[in-house]
DNA sequence: CTTGACACTGTAGTGTACTACAGGGTGTAC
DNA sequence: GTACACCCTGTAGTACACTACAGTGTCAAG
């Protein structure tokens, strides 16, 4: 993450604008260890991100929006910049994994459950008329 | 949802027990309409769930941990509920399947980045020896 | 130089989602 | 009757994730 070969970087109000996240939340991300320090410009004291922290910070964002926390964020961004050896990033990835599996099989049986109901709901007619309407429960927690 | 046929019913402590959600919560939920008030004991004024409310106290847990708001799993909840037609569920429905699918889509790449990370950490080594270590970023935001 | 946008640090406040508590009532076992 | 778990309502507090603000410095255009 040396810029020293791209002079590129961007000020934190660039970095807001082009992500959609404010310069405080930026700011507050880099508190809670989710961002590294970025290098200052000397002349005025000004943050100075690299590219990639664009990048970095819809990551986060996507992360929120799936249900994980800002804490287990880290935890994912961390994977390859945190622990010693290839062995511990291989068994935390692989924990990560299962996590990510199962967010993935229950998004499918949501998406399954609102696929009937849409197909169920041709047109016209009273709730009365649609039997599938209790599609959405009983899709859970049950193993089906 | 009418147990006029079936006599069991449960109070919030055994919701609570069953689902693991607090009484606290519970209540909670109800005054925000993610459940609907159930019937009282008449002889003490203790609510009176019907078997299905675990079901649903699961289906709002699960859909909080894939990043769903209280709101949103409100209105998934209320597809069946509410909307006079079976019209306008069709296209709320698919609104929501949307909505889904992103985050499907998601969750798949980050899977294929942590599997392609857990991969291509077979054992020891030093992190500088995982090229892929970077699997990560990159994966997100811009379409890849 | 003036003006307005942008940047800084540190503190305070807001929204969401719970969680705890106070005070009091109910049910059951001993 | 006692003790304890459970229930009720309503209020207050906590955790998480921001978001706003105060006071001050910097930059760039006019």
């Amino acid at each position: 993450m040396n810029d020293a070969t791209n002079n590129t970087t961007l000020t934190i109000g660039k970095v807001a604008r082009r992500t959609g996240i404010g310069v405080e939340t930026i700011r507050f991300y880099e508190r809670e260890k989710l961002l590294p320090e970025p290098a200052r410009d000397p002349s005025n004291g000004y943050r100075r991100y690299p590219e990639s922290t664009v990048a970095r910070l819809q990551f986060i964002a996507r992360a929120k929006e799936l249900g994980f926390t800002l804490r287990e964020t880290r935890e994912l961004l961390e994977l390859r910049a945190g622990p010693a050896t290839c062995g511990t990033v291989r068994a935390k990835a692989e924990e990560k994994l299962g996590d990510v599996r199962r967010k993935i099989e229950d998004l499918r049986r949501i998406e399954r459950a609102l696929r009937t109901l849409a197909e169920a709901c041709p047109g016209e007619g009273a709730l009365d008329d649609c039997p599938i309407l209790g599609a959405l429960e009983g899709g859970f927690g049950d193993g089906s």
